[in-house]
DNA sequence: GAAATAAGTTAGTTCGTACTAACTTATTGT
DNA sequence: ACAATAAGTTAGTACGAACTAACTTATTTC
């Protein structure tokens, strides 16, 4: 395969490196991995469509890439039926989730950006970050295990806890719930919540929930609150007992 | 154009933005204009030769992408006679070598990297990171004007110092002169040279010069040195009268 | 000033990653 | 059970960005 150029965090023109590294991923296949591991969080293998609508590209493109990834023993690809990540696939989509939250975490935390207005940032610099400059934000973080919308934080060695977690959508009227995380993908969203005091830890209780996909009305605190299903949809809760807390 | 899918900093499958700004180029794109800034300083056009060297490839490839870069208006090329940066190509190349520059002041001071060990990094970032968080950096370090090795830091809007400095290898014989910046390309070379005393700041004296590149003597505080050609050239400095501190 | 050498360009190829259009396989609703 | 619809795939195309080989233009040297 020689020097050709698109090796990106290789850094082909930069001197002395002794080791050559296991030949990095495109920024784009890295991108499959990682939206395959996250439908694949729902349970079943990633169908094209899907990644194609979270990639924002054509379902043929989708097809393309797939037979890529499974030349490079990255995902399992059975035909007419979805991709699921191998075991290596899988490492590199959890190493690139790491990179994602500890750098929105830095971001937060170090740099005074807004909780609510990182991930697009993030988004770009997972791809650029070295494992070492990642540890190094971790370390002066105090190693986190969630970042600021609440989701865990995979260990460098691809450990995460996966846990699944209702939204508030699934929420039995009259339970009390407590928000563990949130959907960290729309800005827009996540301050309309935040303004309504939905925000990780913090303690509701649904009140009633309008049909086909109609208002849910909750209480925050001693507030009532009355949102759409899909903002519902974006926030997931751990239930408590009556008596929890 | 439509929305095909080598935009990088536009951000393309994220939401919300109502001003799509004015087309993200590649990173390889990003990289020659920075190289030829670079070479443009020595005061003649960038040559293709040269700049095929400092990127590591093939001169054929450089011709091609001249032709796509002068199409975009970033860069006048004449013939067989090598290319210059239009202003336009000049203020993204300006802009890449501030988020250069931050980036590693940023990583040295806030993250504890060795000042000789933060160019592959930077290099990587510089093509990721928004100017939005470039600005949030250079605050958190109370905006400095030069990086740790040295180099001057241009304004957002582009300006920057271009004196010339001269190199150790050109001063004469018994001079005395300050270190004022480095090279920051070569990691071994700056260890070695940091190990002699030889940083930003540093005052020395030249003593003797071996001709045919051969060593230079040179005194560092009380201390006696005596480096290569090749070292010498890496290390920028600023002539001191004979009276001066 | 012509031959040798160096520098630069064009032509043709490859690969990654996207696209559209046309076709095939699955799923679903009656 | 089978037609309609949805989902997925193949084929063919484009573009960016690299490559090698062959050719052209500049520069240097005798």
């Amino acid at each position: 395969m020689s020097a050709r150029a698109t090796d990106e965090r290789s850094g082909a023109r930069s001197t002395h490196r002794a080791v050559p590294r296991e030949k990095a991923l495109t920024r784009q296949a890295e991108d499959y991995l990682k939206v395959i591991y996250e439908i694949e969080q729902g349970g079943s293998p990633a169908a094209t469509t899907d990644i194609a609508e979270q990639l924002g590209i054509a379902a043929a493109s989708v097809s393309g890439m797939l037979q890529r990834l499974a030349r490079l023993g990255l995902v399992k690809v059975e035909r007419y039926r979805g991709a699921r990540l191998s075991a290596s696939g899988r490492l590199i989509a959890l190493q690139l989730i790491r990179r994602h939250r500890i750098i929105e975490s830095f971001l937060v935390t170090k740099l005074g950006y807004g909780w609510d207005d990182v991930h697009e940032e993030a988004e770009r610099l997972e791809h650029a970050a070295s494992a070492d400059l990642v540890d190094r934000m971790a370390d002066a973080l105090g190693n986190p295990t969630a970042d600021p919308h609440g989701a865990p934080i995979p260990t460098a060695a691809g450990r995460v806890d996966e846990r699944r977690l209702s939204s508030i959508a699934d929420l039995p009227i009259g339970a009390r719930a407590r928000v563990v995380r949130m959907s960290d993908r729309d800005p827009e969203l996540l301050r309309y919540l935040k303004k309504r005091g939905i925000v990780p830890g913090a303690i509701l209780r649904l009140v009633e929930r309008e049909p086909f996909d109609g208002p849910i009305s909750l209480t925050v605190g001693r507030a009532k609150q009355s949102i759409g299903a899909t903002a519902a949809a974006a926030v997931y809760v751990e239930k408590l007992a009556r008596t929890d807390r």
